[in-house]
Formats: C-alpha cells, structure tokens, sequence
DNA sequence: TCATTTTCTAAGGATTCCTTAATATACTTT
DNA sequence: AAAGTATATTAAGGAATCCTTAGAAAATGA
C-alpha cells in the first residue's frame, strides 16, 4: 500500500497556490533548501514526515491532518467538506448517518 | 503536538476484542513477541508505524486509515460513522454539507 | 534562447525503528 | 492471597529511514 500522503500534499499546497519554498516559510524553516528538500522529498514520496510535521503542514494548508493520510477519495472529499463546519453542524451530520 | 494514532490504535483493538498477541497473527507476524512487541511501541508513543503498516492495522481492526491519523474527534467520529456507508450514500452526505 | 524560479536528487551523518530477550503488569484459579 | 497464566511493556543494538547540505534538473516566462 502506497502512501496518499505525497500525492494529497502537492495538491493542497497547489490549491493553496504556495512554492515550496512558501510553504516552508510558512513552517519556520529559514532559509532556501532547507525547507524545499524535504518538502520535496514529502511530495516525492522519498521519505515520509513524523505525525508533528505532517500536522504543521496541514495547518499550513487549511486542511485536516487526518486528510493527509486519508486512501478513500470519497472519504477525503467528505473529510474536507466536513472541516469547514462548526461542532453543532458535525453533530448534525453524525446524527443524521445514524438515521439511515 | 502528540500523535493520535497510539490512543486510536489501542481503543479500536480493544473495541474489536483483540489482543496485542491475536492482532500481531493477523496482521502476519508468526510467533508471539515479534509483533506484540511493535504493536505496544506503537500503542505507547514509543515509535511511530510507516503508513504501510498503519493501513494494515486499520484494515485489520475495520476503521478507515486517516482514522488513526485524526486529532479531531468530532471529525475522527465522522470519520468513523461515515465508514460504513457505501458510496452513494457518501455522496449524499457530502452533497447536503455542501447546502449548508 | 537566456534568466529566473521552482523542484528534485545524491550522499552521509543523525535519528528512528525493528528484533530479541527479558521484565512488568493484569487476570484467574485455587 | 499466592501462584500460575496471559497480556503488555521495556532496553539495547543492529537495521533502516530521515534530515542536511550542496548542487543539478525542470519548469516558467520575458
């Protein structure tokens, strides 16, 4: 099994219309190359982040972590549309599963 | 910020009444302590799975991988309910958040 | 094309993981 | 309550992976 996480990656900081180099400001990482390697490297699949950088890019991107390692296209597209609600609209969604 | 997955990984195992040792059989680890051993460090914080064997787990224990990737638990329970529909029901779902 | 931006890669030191063996904790039964 | 069994955790070191650095390759666009 293939990791969604460098596909999903590239695609949130493309739609975020950040370069690499952007995004790696964006993490605290200074200077060029320092940032764009392994940022890079993430997108490639060459090497996978820890949990603690995958989520400090995620919230870079305005995406939920849990996205990021998400394999279901459908289960993604519902991840994204559900993190744009507040608690009581989750609550509602959930509840309304239940009902089917 | 603290990794889900151990606390995730532990209460859906429990969840499906398995033991570390009944877990570590199905997921291909023959004799008892090769897996029980990285099943607990996983469980534990000790060490970080790859995303290949965090999907075999997640298949094994019956939740969607980005599951154990979720640190928001409304949205981990959204993830969870919605796991059991097909995908013309997703769809549905994700067609009234959008007319919200 | 040329200049510039953006992305990718190789190599090695640094870090983390997996295996093994053993210990610790939690249950059960007597 | 102790002993026996099942379950879970840990330490240590060899094995694997990652991060840094420097530089090269692709893409962009004037």
């Amino acid at each position: 099994m293939q990791s969604p996480l460098p596909q999903r990656l590239k695609s949130a900081r493309k739609l975020a219309k950040l370069t690499q180099e952007k995004l790696s400001n964006k993490l605290g990482f200074d200077d060029r190359s320092h940032g764009t390697a392994r940022i890079s490297q993430y997108e490639t699949g060459k090497h996978a982040p820890d949990f603690a950088m995958a989520k400090k890019m995620a919230d870079a991107l305005g995406v939920p972590v849990a996205y990021l390692y998400c394999d279901e296209e459908k289960l993604a597209d519902l991840i994204l549309a559900a993190s744009k609600l507040d608690e009581n609209q989750l609550t509602m969604i959930i509840e309304s599963i239940s009902d089917l």
